[in-house]
DNA sequence: CCCCCCCC
């Protein structure tokens, strides 16, 4: 449950017997004194109140209705973003808010792949001051009594924004609190605006859940080292991808050229007979010659942590600059190829990784290959950038000014 | 201690 008082905000938690215990008792909207619960710092990734803690009910906590309200019961807070924020929001980012209903779907029923069970679900869209529509789906019983018709202003409080194909849109979740036209400054204003300024459809929203991609392809998300090993990437039975943007810090030089069979398209390890025959067991055939290809494993750091990833050909190239033929001719003329990594080690790139948990002997261990490296576009870089130091600090990233 | 939050 989350409390409010006039001084702000928190979440509480009961759980089993305290949840029996409290259960019908506790309703929103209403007053109580909340007495002997504990206190532990709140996670973020849950919660978005404005409060570092969270409270748990324990053994002796006490609820009591608290029988004189005086009438001024204090009103669910928002802290509001701009749609148009969410496009730089990362996914599971849990946000607060509001925009006018201009159009649903209608209610479509569908079963859950994983859990079978029966979902119902509606997709509201959702547009705003900064002309940005987004995506908001609802579930359940929410998803049932919606009714788009009147194009109510939709206030949601601890929405969960996800990523599809690298487009956006906010999900409600069970702690999400979502409100119809709430008598509030910024629900009036919206119902101003959109009144008089969007019902001839002459106003073109920029829907961010529509399908765009800008960092190729699906589950492109971007990630800190720190947060891919915490998010426990790649422990499910597919490989998970994420980009991030991070500096080579060594490439092993030893062993990072193989001898690849000259077949297009075969690059299977060749088997050299030594007698000016090269054997490939793909094929199943005996070359006199064969090809130089990449494949080494180097060390990339971001300000999060280092991690050791397996390069590929063609990415090696991208970050290189040279050939593996060059890399091979440096090699047998002075056995010295460390000048041969000059142009990539210490640079900055960004890495569409794959990640995935092996496991060999009982030895589980985290592999994760390069699938692109690009030299970072530093305008988008910054873009982001600027928008996560803003989200670090709180920023609002729009005062939603009017911009007719 | 929850924290699954569904689907394309």
């Amino acid at each position: 449950m989350d409390l409010t008082d006039e001084s702000g905000e928190i979440r509480a938690t009961a759980f089993k017997e305290q949840c029996d215990k409290f259960y019908d008792m506790i309703e929103p909207g209403k007053v109580y004194f909340f007495s002997r619960c504990q206190l532990k710092p709140a996670n973020k990734k849950f919660s978005n109140l404005n409060n570092d803690y969270e409270m748990t009910f324990t053994n002796e906590t006490q609820v009591v209705p608290c029988q004189s309200e005086d009438g001024s019961i204090p009103q669910v807070k928002f802290n509001f973003v701009p749609l148009q924020s969410l496009a730089d929001t990362p996914p599971d980012t849990i946000v607060d808010i509001i925009g006018v209903c201009k159009s649903a779907t209608d209610l479509q029923n569908l079963v859950a792949r994983t859990t079978n069970r029966e979902l119902k679900k509606r997709e509201v869209t959702l547009v705003d001051h900064s002309l940005t529509a987004v995506q908001v789906t609802l579930w359940g019983t929410q998803a049932e009594e919606f009714d788009a018709s009147i194009q109510p202003i939709v206030a949601i409080k601890g929405g969960r924004v996800s990523e599809y194909n690298g487009s956006k849109s906010v999900s409600l979740v069970s702690s999400s609190n979502m409100q119809l036209n709430p008598d509030m400054d910024e629900s009036h204003k919206l119902r101003g605006w959109f009144d008089n300024y969007c019902q001839d459809n002459s106003i073109t929203f920029n829907n961010i859940s529509g399908r765009q991609t800008t960092d190729g392809g699906s589950g492109g998300k971007w990630m800190l080292f720190k947060e891919a090993k915490d998010a426990n990437l790649g422990a499910g039975d597919k490989p998970d991808y994420f980009s991030v943007v991070a500096t080579m810090l060594h490439i092993r030089s030893s062993n990072c050229l193989y001898k690849a069979c000259p077949t297009e398209g075969c690059n299977k390890k060749v088997i050299d007979q030594n007698t000016g025959y090269y054997r490939c067991e793909k094929c199943n055939r005996e070359f006199d010659n064969f090809k130089w290809r990449f494949l080494f494993s180097a060390q990339i750091a971001d300000w999060t942590g280092a991690q050791w990833v397996n390069v590929f050909h063609d990415q090696a190239i991208e970050m290189l600059g040279i050939t593996p033929d060059e890399v091979a001719r440096k090699q047998e003329m002075d056995g010295n190829i460390t000048e041969c990594f000059a142009n990539a080690n210490f640079q900055e790139f960004v890495f569409r990784l794959r990640a995935k948990v092996e496991t060999y002997n009982d030895e589980s261990r985290m592999k994760m290959s390069v699938v692109t490296a690009k030299k970072p576009d530093i305008k988008d870089h910054c873009r982001r950038m600027i928008a996560s130091i803003k989200e670090m600090a709180g920023i609002n990233t729009d005062k939603q000014s009017v911009t007719h």
